[in-house]
DNA sequence: TTTTCTGCAAATGCTTTGCATGGGA
DNA sequence: TCCCATGCAAAGCATTTGCAGAAAA
């Protein structure tokens, strides 16, 4: 991916926050900028990991924080999991699909079709107004497989 | 559906604890029960609930207790969400979709085509042995759409 | 200068765990 | 009888919240 993208998603969400009166500090910055580069969908504990170099006095409240304020503007997506390990994806804020390795916990954006046709035939199955999916299939990725230790 | 398949999967279940060499008490029949017979996916604290009349002194821990039990041997399937509001099926303890109403909290199954080519197609592209899914779909149900009320 | 944000600590809420008593098989 | 299960309370843990001082605009 070409380093302007990378700039021109994070100008994206300064310009965000700015239309709905956020104020841009550099601990928000910096929490903006992993989003927006990495591809590796980071929990908030691995960005507060990254950014206590950085920020030393910082609170991993303040990231807590203004993931939630991105999660409202929509421009973060939150991949919840029952057991609190929360990850999110700042490219590709909206709903796709992933592949997650259950023993590594790496995760992947697949390329697929969307799933419009899908969601119109459950809307008219079931009389919902569809807004979003969620689909992520569960695996062991190629190179869990080829080293599957004990435990 | 006819009241003998909802006995046939209560028996399914408890089998299934016996080849696990588990043991059949009142309170985990009670639970299996509410499981084999509910299509609404109960939570673990409304399964709680409609167990207190018949066994006033349970604890919700042997609800949770008796919830993994099932996981474990595959009995349940699981809806995890990041809110802690868990919801269990025990119906259809394998990978299905789902259709949720983000007002009212109602799970439906929608009747859709299995996932099968997407799971190729996803395994093929990625190199991951794939082993499960998860495919939610989220908006208002009829009954929400029509009385929406604020809050 | 005003309003919002940060950082710390306490609170929250679902779920898990430890342990003594009770009960299946 | 021998283990396992129950029920109670305490512990766990990611996330949220309250608040006083600091900083954006």
């Amino acid at each position: 991916m070409m380093d302007s993208s990378k700039t021109a998603r994070l100008e994206q969400m300064v310009v965000a926050l700015r239309k709905t009166s956020h104020r841009i500090t550099p601990q928000r910055l910096a929490v903006l900028e992993i989003l927006a580069e990495s591809h590796a969908h980071p929990s908030v504990e691995k960005i507060y990991q990254q950014l206590r170099d950085r920020f030393p006095t910082m609170s991993i409240a303040t990231v807590y924080k203004t993931v939630s304020i991105l999660k409202e503007i929509k421009q973060v997506l939150e991949l919840g999991f029952p057991d609190g390990s929360n990850r999110y994806d700042g490219n590709k804020p909206f709903p796709h699909p992933h592949v997650i390795c259950t023993k590594c916990r790496t995760i992947f954006d697949p390329e697929l079709d969307t799933l419009v046709d899908l969601t119109l035939e459950v809307a008219r199955q079931t009389g919902f107004s569809i807004t979003a999916h969620r689909l992520d299939f569960f695996g062991l990725c190629g190179n869990c497989q080829e080293f599957h230790h004990d435990g």
